[in-house]
DNA sequence: GTAGGGTTAG
């Protein structure tokens, strides 16, 4: 009869299981063990738990080592580290610790259930250890963002003479692709081959997955092509690289093809489309997307939802994210981030700061990022005191230790208000050694307030971190721009193109009806180009009409009437025209530019959302800029336009000379 | 007889 309940559970058929056990006249603890691991490994961990009560009241059969053994991976996939420690004193009180199943079992549940630490403590009190330890322990690591950890654990495997099963690959070739290690990814992958597991699929989409985050799409793709039996997760761990690699329309067409293949998407697929369109930032295959997973109740899940929020504000419907937030039954802790940093993104830093606060008084704890979001957040809004005070609670409230990036973050916060000196005091009483991102923000900081000095300083130390950084070098040309520095303006570009740095050309995107349309500046590729020159012409005299002057100060050494033609091929200022022309009245455009938007650009579409009563969303790579009526969401706290009485210019203009200010968060 | 580790996510 045991043999039998056994042989339904491990087919899956666990309600056919119960109800031959059920039928059994008289329950041994072999039954019941049998029934209850049953449950456990059909991932019905509850059921699993409340039947070993039920077992203790019923057939007065107390739990041995094999029903613990059974319950610990239960309590591992509720996380419950309370009843987890109970079993834990259970096991010590009956002299189970001895045994390698039950150490092992322990060391995995601890780490499931966060407490990384003790699984080590139980770990290296083990007297013999399996394979299945060990992987317990890397696994352990991995999860827990213990990668170098997790990689030291495999080396000591190797060193002692273990052979590496399947799990063991797994689990590193994670440790290794969130390490972004692909030297030793690559060290993995020879191995696999020599274990004969290069036809083991679950390995080989690990490895998809590894080569992808380490930036290898393209080792990751010939992996994929050569798969002969490719399971779903295969697939999606192909789309997400493409999606995180920037390649969006392979993941798109690779999400078609799986399509035309009967498979079935489920959330993890969607999870990677939806970063894919973010990426786009085109509304209406976001809508497309968003009515798809609708369509097949996937929105439901928590990581999909999630992904929807980001992506709305990523295609600058930060409203519509907000709706879908308000949806949602459960958020997680990126939920919260996603909305927060969408809506700083679009400087609503008043509304970021809200949420924050409502977060802070519901269950979801903030996290780094969380605070990163909202430090920010309040960088594009100029709330200089709140975003202090952000900072200083982070750690000492929530216990966070700040990373590079929060630093950076403070810096741009401090330095973009104008408070110099105190920025560049902040980054000398830094505890850690700071990184390019500090000093790039400095010196963005340096270039808005026209600092020469500190930004010279910031520029020294930059390229000492990394002498060919193209972006920076642009910052500090631009930074001299602003000053009429011009002969420094030509010692930098003398140096770019003695070190070969080449300038990122300008690019702006426009999506009509499911076409996406890609200006790049001065370019005349495009089939309407002449109409859209002749367009301009007409555009420009209106918006002068209005007010507008063509900031052509941006380019010094050329005529006037030369400088005003270059102005006017701007890869957005196409793309607008473009927009304008082939939409209806009233058609919001959606710009997506690959840069960021130069002061001229700025100045003429706010003329130009007023004359044409358009709404215009840009995004750039740095922000978002809502132009409605004449005027920009940005309030023009940007390196742009007006600020506390004194006029700021981005006087090398991004296009036409393609020396752009880039620098990061 | 029943038992430990397991591929892809926001």
């Amino acid at each position: 009869m045991t043999s039998v309940v056994n042989l339904y559970a491990k087919c899956g058929m666990v309600g056919d299981a119960y109800k031959m056990f059920d039928r059994m006249p008289e329950k041994d603890l072999v039954c019941w063990n049998t029934v209850i691991s049953g449950y456990a490994q059909n991932g019905m961990s509850k059921r699993a738990l409340e039947l070993v009560l039920r077992m203790q009241e019923e057939g007065c059969n107390r739990p041995d080592s094999v029903t613990v053994v059974s319950m610990l991976p239960a309590c591992a996939a509720i996380g419950s580290l309370q009843m987890g420690k109970s079993i834990h004193g259970y096991v010590f009180r009956n002299g189970f610790e001895s045994l390698v199943n039950v150490s092992t079992a322990l060391v995995d549940m601890y780490a499931k259930c966060g407490s990384v630490g003790t699984a080590r403590l139980i770990f290296d009190k083990m007297d013999s250890m399996t394979v299945v330890s060990l992987n317990a322990m890397i696994d352990g690591y991995a999860r827990n963002g213990y990668y170098d950890e997790a990689l030291v654990i495999f080396q000591r495997m190797l060193d002692e003479g273990f052979k590496p099963t399947n799990v063991t690959i797994m689990s590193t070739l994670h440790a290794c692709a969130e390490s972004r290690n692909i030297e030793l990814g690559q060290y993995v992958h020879k191995l696999v081959n020599q274990l004969g597991l290069g036809s083991n699929v679950a390995v080989v989409n690990s490895l998809i997955s590894m080569y992808c985050k380490c930036q290898r799409v393209d080792i990751a793709a010939e992996l994929f092509e050569n798969l002969k039996e490719r399971t779903l997760v295969s697939w999606n761990a192909m789309i997400l690289g493409y999606a995180q690699n920037g390649c969006v329309m392979d993941a798109l067409t690779n999400f078609c093809k799986m399509h035309l293949q009967n498979i079935k998407p489920d959330s993890f697929t969607m999870v990677s489309v939806v970063t894919a369109l973010a990426e786009l930032s085109v509304l209406r295959q976001a809508k497309w997307i968003h009515g798809f997973s609708v369509r097949t109740c996937l929105n439901r899940n928590v990581f999909v939802a999630t992904a929807l929020v980001d992506m709305y504000a990523k295609c600058g419907a930060v409203h519509t994210a907000r709706k879908l937030f308000d949806m949602m039954d459960d958020r997680h802790v990126t939920t919260w981030n996603a909305m927060i940093d969408g809506y700083g993104t679009h400087g609503y830093g008043k509304e970021a700061v809200e949420l924050f606060e409502e977060m802070r008084k519901g269950h979801v704890e903030p996290n780094d990022i969380t605070f990163l979001c909202v430090i920010s957040a309040c960088s594009h809004s100029g709330f200089v005191e709140k975003g202090q005070n952000y900072f200083m609670i982070m750690r000492e409230v929530y216990s966070l230790e700040p990373s590079m990036d929060h630093y950076g973050a403070m810096v741009d916060l401090i330095g973009r208000a104008g408070r110099l000196s105190e920025a560049w005091k902040f980054i000398n009483n830094m505890p850690i050694k700071p990184g390019l991102n500090v000093y790039g923000a400095m010196l963005g900081a340096c270039k808005i307030h026209k600092n020469i000095d500190l930004g010279e300083k910031a520029a020294d130390k930059l390229f000492e971190l990394d002498p060919n950084d193209g972006g920076y070098h642009v910052l500090l040309a631009n930074m001299y721009a602003t000053a009429s520095m011009w002969h420094k303006v030509a010692k930098v570009r003398t140096m770019m193109e003695r070190k070969g740095i080449q300038k990122t050309p300008g690019c702006s995107l426009v999506d009509l009806r499911n076409e996406v349309h890609t200006f790049y500046s001065g370019s005349t590729s495009h089939p309407q180009s002449e109409k859209i020159y002749a367009y301009l012409e007409k555009l420009f005299d209106r918006i002068k009409a209005a007010g507008y002057i063509p900031d052509t100060d941006s380019i010094h050494d050329v005529e006037d009437d030369v400088q005003e033609q270059l102005l006017k091929s701007h890869s957005e200022k196409l793309a607008i025209a473009f927009g304008l022309l082939n939409t209806s009245a009233g058609t919001t455009i959606h710009i997506r530019k690959n840069l960021r938007v130069c002061g001229d650009c700025h100045s003429a579409t706010k003329y130009i959302s007023l004359v044409m009563k358009r709404e215009i969303i840009v995004r750039d790579m740095h922000r978002f800029h809502h132009f409605k009526d004449g005027s920009c969401s940005c309030g023009d706290y940007c390196p742009i336009g007006t600020f506390r009485g004194i006029e700021l210019r981005n006087i090398i203009c991004s296009d036409c000379q393609h020396l752009q200010p880039t620098w990061k968060n």
